[in-house]
DNA sequence: TCATTTAATGACTGATAGTCATCAATCGAA
DNA sequence: TTCGATTGATGACTATCAGTCATTAAATGA
């Protein structure tokens, strides 16, 4: 049955390119701002024809999200496997991090939509679903990273690896949605360099959760 | 003329009745939920006399928020005011932030506008305006109290107060938002307490901004 | 050839932010 | 006290937009 394959894959790649032309639009407008209309226009499709493939508007911008996260694995994913010394990896994935920030700024932006429960309405299980799986992945890299770490005897082995995760994750992305929101006021009003604090904050906490030998071993590591 | 000065009175205190009509409604259904019509109801007014009071749904969303940066403010000042030793204030700071999230909640979600720009478009200059101006006190207090901390020699002297300030703000912050939006499932699905994350990495940093001496004669800040 | 399944759509509904012409109450000058 | 003027309040309206549905068009295969 080769036509089923065939009407398969046109079925696949009009979904691909729905979220392309939707991407466009939510790049430009954000989520509020941007209309269903409007992305259907872009995709040269009828407006319910959208309604055929994502539930919502919310579903088609996480269909959109999803391949920022991809792309942000995929990143990670390289940068611990370059075989470098574990604490190395870990101060690399923060690097990573960075700049999946200045490169992917749309993509990063969007992953806002996780921060704003109040947003959620309209998403439906399935995707919701396929994001925390997408997410999950990218969780357990980092948190798998950090437990080598311990294993290895370079971060102190009383400390949660999620723990560890969640602290590293959570102080970079609050400074980095800083920088995306305002990084012109701090500089210009208040003389501050909001990536000077990203790179501090990162180094005073990696220092705080090595260990002593880990810190002989490698001073580049130690502020 | 006393008229007019009573009109003044009845028009301030018309006001404050529509901002805790609007109270009511955005703590119940959040921003995006929320309806003109709804707190119009509330109100026991009709929709167009909102807007004779404020331009926009976000503008009197920003009205109910103040009240919270109000609160704010005078628990923070509160806190400065003891007369304890500097170190003891800059930690309590970071533990009235927390009693803040736990005991009014609903005016830390609306905290949340100011994180995503993206929902801004009918926010007024004025009001805008006004809203800095609140910001800036609180930040004021934060980075004056650090400031007295390395004037005291307890912070490091080569840190940049608002540095420290961001940086402390934006780690307590960030694991807050979480907690918020899922602590039950970083409880239940990965066994991880939030609350002990932050007090940790709080602790963290704290200790990594002392200087040596503060160390010694605090050495309840040192983990 | 034609019935059936599938894909696509335009016209529609319902919800809601924001506007505006009009009305009502209060005020102050004559 | 009277009446024009000012101020405050409102209901009816518009514009916009997410989402629905009955209908149409195209492809399929018996």
């Amino acid at each position: 049955m080769g036509i089923n394959e065939r009407k398969e894959r046109e079925k696949e790649e009009r979904r691909e390119e729905i979220i392309s032309a939707a991407e466009k639009v939510f790049f430009e407008k954000g989520l509020q701002i941007a209309t269903m209309d409007e992305i259907a226009e872009k995709a040269e499709l009828g407006k319910s024809t959208l309604y055929l493939y994502y539930k919502s508007k919310e579903d088609l911008y996480l269909a959109v999200l999803m391949r920022g996260s991809d792309i942000l694995y995929e990143m990670f994913h390289e940068v611990v496997s370059t075989g470098e010394p574990t604490m190395k990896l870990i101060s690399n994935v923060g690097d990573a991090y960075y700049q999946f920030f200045k490169q992917r700024r749309n993509y990063f932006r969007m992953f806002h939509f996780f921060e704003n429960p109040q947003i959620h309405r309209q998403v439906s299980e399935e995707m919701m679903g396929l994001c925390s799986t997408n997410n999950g992945r990218i969780w357990t890299l980092l948190v798998e990273t950090i437990q080598r770490g311990m294993d290895e005897g370079v971060i102190q082995k009383n400390l949660n690896p999620m723990q560890v995760a969640v602290m590293l994750w959570s102080n970079s992305n609050s400074l980095m949605r800083q920088m995306d929101r305002e990084d012109n006021y701090w500089k210009e009003k208040m003389g501050l360099d909001l990536e000077a604090t990203l790179r501090l904050t990162n180094s005073l906490l990696l220092e705080a959760i090595m260990t002593d030998e880990a810190k002989e071993k490698y001073p580049e590591f130690v502020v």
